[in-house]
DNA sequence: GAGTTTGAAACT
DNA sequence: CAGTTTCAAACTC
């Protein structure tokens, strides 16, 4: 598969590239528990530009049931992030620096943090500090506050530049249960540590309010409350600045099928979850004490540099494992003016996740993700999924397959199967975002993408990438971002949801586009494969599988489509190893899903084989060369042998003139016959109506038995009158041809006639 | 339609 | 990178 470059990408088809359903997502859904704010009428912002940080509104709110938790995120000025889940957080900051940002815990803790973000490198700087408001509303609730120790709760908040860095600020958690008391920034208390880190790779930490000393590892994000914020550079013209923001609370007490924190990556304008209690989520919250002790557990899933984009990627699980325990939340993610709701799936079924073994920090046992279905699409050809929502999507002419996440604009009418939760997020529609014709479409996902996920399981269980409510088409890059490779390390594990209903054994890992790269090397995946799992010899079984590079489908990056093949994979059913394929494929040879055929050098003809033929018997004559087949001439990169297929070759003129002369006689035959089928079919359509008009007799068939008779008579009479007159035979013979010349002429005539009329009756 | 030939892709 | 194997299409009968 090939990546989509800009180019090719504009020349998508425009329902592609529609952008309305994007434009209108940010208005109104219903049921949403975040507050919106739409400082401008402006409902046209473009992804890529950049919003003015005065602009910027983000709303986090959450109503988290007991393991679920909501976040919504509003921004008039102010970044704010409300949980009444047991760690709940609100984040206020004022749009101009210094911004403030208050982390509440459904009163019950109240962190004000202010904070500042420079538009020039879009660093946030956030100050914890305890709130005295919070502690006194946290007493009224009854509820123990919660107590943020200093290098307890980390906050992260990741602000991407326009470097595609971004910078996370972690607020250090302790590993204490839910409930516990925390002492939240304490003034007297070593000031927190943030940690800036740079998912491009680069990770610093950088202590604010002069606090010293705690790093934070990434490794230690199971544990920390992570709010990573995310914003795109106001530095790029276009860029509208994103937030991301992940919180992950350690839940120790909690059972593992009790509650899985809701993963979240991307950007979120609304939030709307009809069935569901909602949460609105701009980040991803997970409650974690002992990260390896909690199987099911989900990590959350970092920024994107554009949130806009995010890939989901299909995670299969092994179905032996019943140790998991699948947790079904719908997740709504609401990016940009685009919606991405993620659900996860009630399947019992235990799902296993790939952890990374090589960081044992990272190790997280279970972490199922189910993700919803996609809403319909316009492109030339949907294919649909087994699962209502996911659409797979073929341009003709397009080697490109493209998977489309859309959901109705009122996310909350789509119909979301009912889940214990539902996470999404809000954020004020400046922060989203950016209206204005906006270009999601990516390349589908590349085969790299896959390593990272876990391996799948023997058991051919079809995979399900749903998403539902998402107004935001999602199309996978089809090759990896090099340019963006974050330090994976220091971002949770990827998020495993629970596998989608209906969807087997499978489960679905929803990751930033831009993670695709980081999971890819992240060792995540390498341990996964090695980590036992019986998946682990089933990709390498898989490469031998139907899908390589012997079936034409695969090779051209489409689907089987009513082909022969037998035990066939590349279709959606498999599209988990599917994706493993194209990623061997595309490690083996990067160049494996482009076009065989393309533009030659200078000088040289304008198309040529971009590798060139190995011909050795063929002498480049016959359509086992791929150059002659494709009817271009061998070039100087050809390693043939015997190369007759070279301009002055006379073989090839011959051939060429006999293929010409072929296609003349054939052009020609088919031409005769298309004349002559015309005729038949005139001719048909001329006595159609006489036959149906009963007699059986045709319309212009005048020789009938009268006429044959009367006809008869005339010549007997003839012979009659030659007989009387004693003419000679010869005169006689004369005489009656004649007449049966006559007979002919009448005949003819009357035929004339009877035809005249008929058009007359028809006109 | 069966068998053979061929060369790309996969594999070692 | 080269040699071998596998595979499916092209080709022949």
């Amino acid at each position: 598969m090939d990546v989509v470059s800009p180019e090719l990408n504009s020349l998508l088809p425009d329902e592609i590239m529609d952008t309305e359903a994007i434009e209108d997502v940010p208005h109104s859904h219903s049921g949403t528990t975040a507050t919106q704010s739409e400082p401008s009428g402006d409902t046209s912002v473009p992804m890529e530009t950049d919003t003015p940080l005065a602009t910027e509104n983000l709303t986090l709110s959450s109503e988290a049931t007991e393991h679920t938790q909501a976040v919504s995120i509003s921004t008039d000025s102010m970044l704010s992030i409300s949980s009444r889940s047991q760690i709940p957080i609100s984040i206020s900051s004022t749009s101009s620096p210094p911004l403030t940002l208050n982390v509440t815990t459904s009163g019950l803790q109240k962190l004000t943090a202010p904070f500042t973000i420079s538009p020039a490198n879009h660093q946030i700087i956030l100050n914890k500090v305890a709130s005295s408001q919070a502690t006194e509303a946290a007493k009224s609730s009854g509820t123990p506050p919660q107590v943020i120790k200093q290098e307890g709760q980390k906050l992260l908040v990741t602000a991407i530049g326009k470097s595609g860095q971004p910078i996370v600020l972690q607020l250090p958690h302790t590993g204490s249960k839910p409930g516990v008391s925390q002492t939240s920034g304490d003034a007297k208390s070593p000031a927190p540590q943030f940690k800036v880190v740079a998912i491009g790779g680069r990770s610093e930490l950088k202590p604010l309010m002069g606090s010293a000393g705690n790093q934070v590892t990434t490794l230690q994000a199971q544990q920390l409350k992570t709010v990573q914020i995310a914003k795109k550079t106001p530095v790029s013209s276009a860029a509208p600045i994103k937030f991301i923001i992940t919180k992950t609370v350690n839940s120790k007490g909690l059972s593992p099928q009790a509650s899985v924190p809701p993963v979240i990556a991307g950007r979120v304008l609304t939030q709307s979850s009809p069935v569901m209690p909602q949460r609105t989520i701009s980040l991803s919250e997970t409650h974690n004490t002992s990260i390896q002790s909690i199987p099911g557990k989900k990590i959350a899933i970092s920024p994107l540099k554009t949130p806009s984009k995010v890939t989901v990627v299909s995670v299969a699980s092994p179905t032996s494992n019943a140790s998991q325990k699948s947790v079904a939340l719908p997740v709504n993610v609401a990016l940009g003016q685009q919606i991405l709701t993620v659900q996860q799936s009630t399947s019992a079924s235990p799902v296993k996740l790939a952890t990374s073994q090589t960081t044992a920090q990272n190790i997280k046992p279970g972490q199922s993700v189910a993700v919803g279905g996609v809403g319909s699409s316009q492109f030339k050809t949907i294919i649909p999924l087994p699962q209502p929502n996911v659409q797979q999507i073929q341009v003709p002419g397009s080697r490109f397959h493209y998977v489309r996440l859309v959901t109705a604009t009122t996310a909350s009418s789509t119909g979301q199967p009912s889940g214990p939760s539902t996470s999404s997020i809000q954020t004020a529609k400046p922060m989203v975002v950016s209206t204005g014709a906006v270009r999601m479409s990516v390349p589908i996902v590349p085969a790299q993408t896959i390593k990272q996920v876990a391996p799948k399981p023997l058991t051919s269980a079809a995979q399900v990438v749903t998403t539902t409510q998402t107004q935001q088409r999602l199309i996978m890059p089809a090759t990896p971002l090099p340019q963006i490779q974050p330090n994976f390390t220091n971002l949770p594990p990827g998020t495993v949801l629970a596998p989608a209903p209906g969807g087997g054994n499978v489960g679905y890992a929803v990751v930033p586009a831009q993670y695709v790269t980081q999971l890819q090397q992240s060792p995540f995946v390498t341990l996964a494969s090695s980590s036992g799992f019986p998946a682990a010899t089933g990709i390498q079984t898989q490469a031998r599988l139907p899908l390589n590079g012997y079936c034409d489908c695969f090779a051209n990056g489409e689907f089987c489509n009513n082909c022969n093949c037998n035990n066939c994979f590349n279709n959606l059913e498999h599209e988990t190893e599917r994706l493993k394929a194209i990623k061997t494929c595309l490690d083996r040879n990067p160049e494996a899903f482009k076009p065989k055929i393309g533009k030659g050098k200078e000088g040289e003809s304008d198309r040529r084989h971009s590798k060139g033929c190995n011909c050795k018997r063929s002498g480049c004559l016959k359509n086992y060369c791929e150059c002659y087949e494709a009817k271009i001439m061998c070039s100087s990169i050809c390693k043939c042998i015997g190369c007759k297929n070279f301009e002055e070759s006379p073989e090839r003129k011959t051939l060429m003139h006999l293929a010409d002369a072929a296609e003349v006689r054939v052009q020609q035959q088919t031409a005769a016959k298309t004349k002559l089928s015309s005729q038949i079919s005139d001719l048909l359509m001329r006595t159609t109506p006489v036959i149906s008009s009963g007699g059986g007799r045709l319309p212009y068939t005048f020789v009938t038995k009268e006429v044959l008779e009367a006809t008869c008579e005339c010549l007997l009479e003839q012979a009659k009158k030659a007989e009387q007159t004693h003419q000679p035979q010869a005169e006689a013979e004369r005489m009656i041809l004649e007449e049966f010349g006559h007979c002919l002429m009448r005949i003819i005539s009357s035929a004339g006639k009877a035809k005249a009329d008929s058009a007359s009756v028809s006109c």
